[in-house]
DNA sequence: AATAAAATCAACATTGTGTTTAATATCTTT
DNA sequence: AAAGATATTAAACACAATGTTGATTTTATT
């Protein structure tokens, strides 16, 4: 008999909160976003926003952190349905799956004016399940080569999703997909060249 | 006879203001920065800062487009020692030289606190100079993959050369260099295959 | 030395911030 | 359904940064 565990009124609040937050960050930059005017979007008095967050960067720093979880939610079934570790390509495939089924608010995150760092964390909450992989193939690259190689495949990634989100996602995964895959398959070949 | 273009005062003042802007990115991100605490950093009037700039963002925008040019200016003679149209290999390894020509503006701009869309912008100076050769490849691939290779490619060199200025790129760049023309080379193969 | 231009200083209205108070509205519990 | 608890509102507040202005001083240019 446990009720929703928090009050009806601060769940609404909360909710117009961040429905006008996104709202905004379609439009500007988020250090363009005054808490005055967020709270005139949202209709709700602006005490109330100090209520629950300390500023506008608190209030992303919360969302982001719920967004993840979410995000983990949903990526999970995904890499579970394939009954061993999953491999990059896998991987790949799972990320755009996911994309998909949170593209309204992942076209925010990772538009014009989302948060890159952001995105670089959420794409790594991928690969970090491709380690029992990688592991293999650090034997034959340096500590150092395999930081340098993460780093340019999870940006990269980065990089490719947000053209695909940014210039109509609708032509299907196919292509997209298909060409990430070959692309990160191809850049870990390069870790075994020397 | 015509003397130095501009008032050696200008001159003075806006290397003042650019000295603290830069010294200020160290510690913070940009809309954390004042222009109050700027000017005190940089030891000028508040009003002589409104007086060449709108905003903080003005003189972002203002120094970066002025920093482009220098890159250019150093990038350019690297390609051109070529006597060709430089290959991506080749490219790759042109940027890096840049790169440590401008260690210490580069480390703010590509440092925590940087401006991820101009470090892009840098890159793509580079990759533009390789049309050439990247136009024999697009025969292969539609425009569609074309623009997303490109994404993948640029945006993982950034975070590669983010990863390489924030730990340490004292060690040498022999290693760096080396994987990074693996992973670029490896890329453009990805795009051969279906 | 005379003129032009730039930097300073002080003052000002304006705007957003973050906090506080009392009053009102809404939820939860019995 | 009533009582108590809690969230939201509205208004006021001190504070800080913004962006502008006008008079004054300093520094370049010729």
């Amino acid at each position: 008999m446990d009720k929703s565990r928090k009050d009806h009124r601060v769940r609404v609040t909360k909710m117009l909160i961040r429905r006008a937050f996104t709202e905004l960050l379609r439009q500007k930059p988020i250090q363009g976003i005054s808490v005055k005017e967020l709270c005139e979007q949202a209709g709700i008095n602006r005490g109330t926003f100090y209520a629950h967050y300390t500023d506008i960067y608190d209030l992303r720093t919360q969302m982001e952190s719920e967004l993840m979880e979410d995000f983990r939610r949903t990526l999970d079934p995904f890499l579970d349905q394939h009954g061993h570790p999953p491999t990059p390509a896998e991987v790949t495939a799972d990320i755009f799956n996911c994309l998909k089924d949170n593209m309204d608010i992942c076209t925010v995150v990772l538009g014009e004016y989302g948060d890159r760092d952001f995105a670089m964390r959420i794409i790594a909450l991928g690969w970090e399940r491709c380690y029992d992989y990688y592991g293999r193939l650090s034997i034959k690259s340096t500590p150092r080569e395999m930081e340098l190689f993460y780093a340019f495949v999870s940006m990269g990634f980065v990089g490719l999703m947000q053209k695909w989100l940014n210039t109509g996602a609708d032509d299907g995964t196919g292509e997209a997909v298909n060409l990430a895959q070959r692309l990160v398959d191809q850049c870990v070949k390069a870790l075994f060249q020397d």
